[in-house]
DNA sequence: ATTATACAATCTGTATACATTTCTCATACG
DNA sequence: CGTATGAGAAATGTATACAGATTGTATAAT
């Protein structure tokens, strides 16, 4: 493969806004990116609309792009489509699963236990990203992948929390995270459509309920709150 | 408003894709581009990136950007989604819709009965299209918009044939649609969710007969098979 | 007759310069 | 004290020129 500063810039855009190294709702600066990434700023804007029309960036007309923003009034219609893409991807993805898809997704999840043995909580959240995305391609369905991206984007921004361990608990649900992996590789292997749906849907759930005690926290004390929730909606 | 050349270019473009003006499949050329829309190509090729992330076209590396292809393999993958997505839309749909967007939606419902009634095929799609795009709107779910914009890209291409009439049976169908579409505004007003779902799956199902029927053609006389056969897959 | 090769023509990709719009902030005014 | 104004700065949008890649074609070699 011939090095392509483009295309660098346009996977490194998207890590960093998967990571939250870039912060939803930031402003870009295209001068500064093009420099960063040794192009001029026509290629660079290229990346930028490409990256606008895969829900990545939203832009206004002369006022620049930004990292697409996660309000509250998101997390509702997120928490409502996502497991129907799931377990539709998942339904497909059984059906059509072929060997060497089958060895590609235990390869990622080779990495992704690592990256769990070794703490590294974004590489865990990115690998999953990778594991999720390869499941997309498995159902090859043009018409539910752009949704699953779009999925994918924010539920690897919010699930990054997912993967921070501070208790015995966090451990445990992450290794069961793991362990769901496992066993949804062994429904596609055997094309086991109405297992793997199930057990995507577990999976679901189990990071369902970790993200809305992060989104929905314990209350606040009452002087606080104002001043919480406008960061929260700011962001 | 202000006249915008740029953005002028790409609702003429969605809307040729749409229409069939440009062919699946066929490549797109800057320079005339360019030329036609009174912009350089600097412009033009920001157009192609976002319309590219958006699904309208493909492109590949030094080879230029075409209309999105729709071979048979990707058909399978329209008919199975297509419910879905149009059912999880309606649902949302009639639990968020607005009075005002019930008004969008009346008026362009006007404008659509309009073209029926002076057999303009093509303009028909296109306020179809409209109207179900607006009830994605009302959905709001930035997660399923982006699958039901791809759905509705090959839906209007495919089901153009839909509103063309040759017999009386077509026109009984066409209006029969039209019925529906009132039905489901009807619905939609008073925020009936599972009438909403139920209406829109039987007008998927109208549809869907139709498109088949077109897909799926009567037998060929055998000496002209392989060479149908290949003009079909050459879309 | 078929395959290789070289060259021309065409198209894609990029940098730079410049035009236009928005933003910033100091100053004037109500 | 808050609001309006306007000049300068900064950022966005666009045209053009040129560099690099691909495609088509004519000629030579097998």
């Amino acid at each position: 493969m011939k090095p392509n500063p483009k295309s660098d810039c346009i996977s490194a855009l998207k890590q960093r806004i998967l990571s939250m190294q870039i912060a939803p709702g930031q402003m870009l600066d295209e001068t500064a990116l093009s420099h960063e990434f040794g192009i001029s700023r026509t290629p660079l804007r290229e990346v930028i609309q490409r990256l606008v029309g895969e829900g990545y960036l939203s832009s206004q007309e002369n006022r620049g792009a930004k990292v697409a923003s996660m309000d509250i009034s998101t997390m509702r219609h997120f928490f409502q489509a996502a497991p129907m893409i799931y377990a539709s991807i998942a339904r497909l993805a059984a059906e059509l699963a072929s060997p060497n898809q089958v060895e590609k997704l235990k390869s990622i999840q080779l990495a992704y236990r690592d990256s769990i043995k070794s703490g590294m909580a974004q590489e865990t959240a990115m690998h999953n990203y990778r594991f999720h995305q390869v499941i997309g391609e498995m159902a090859a369905s043009p018409y539910l992948m752009p949704s699953l991206n779009r999925l994918l984007i924010d539920h690897t921004r919010i699930g990054r929390v997912f993967y921070q361990t501070r208790s015995r608990a966090d451990r445990e649900r992450i290794d069961k995270a793991a362990d769901q992996h496992d066993q949804m590789i062994e429904a596609f292997a055997r094309n086991a459509a109405a297992e793997a749906v199930q057990l995507t849907l577990e999976h679901w759930e189990l990071s369902r309920h970790q993200m809305e005690q992060f989104v929905t926290p314990d209350p606040l004390h009452f002087e606080l709150a104002d001043e919480v929730r406008e960061s929260r909606n700011a962001v």
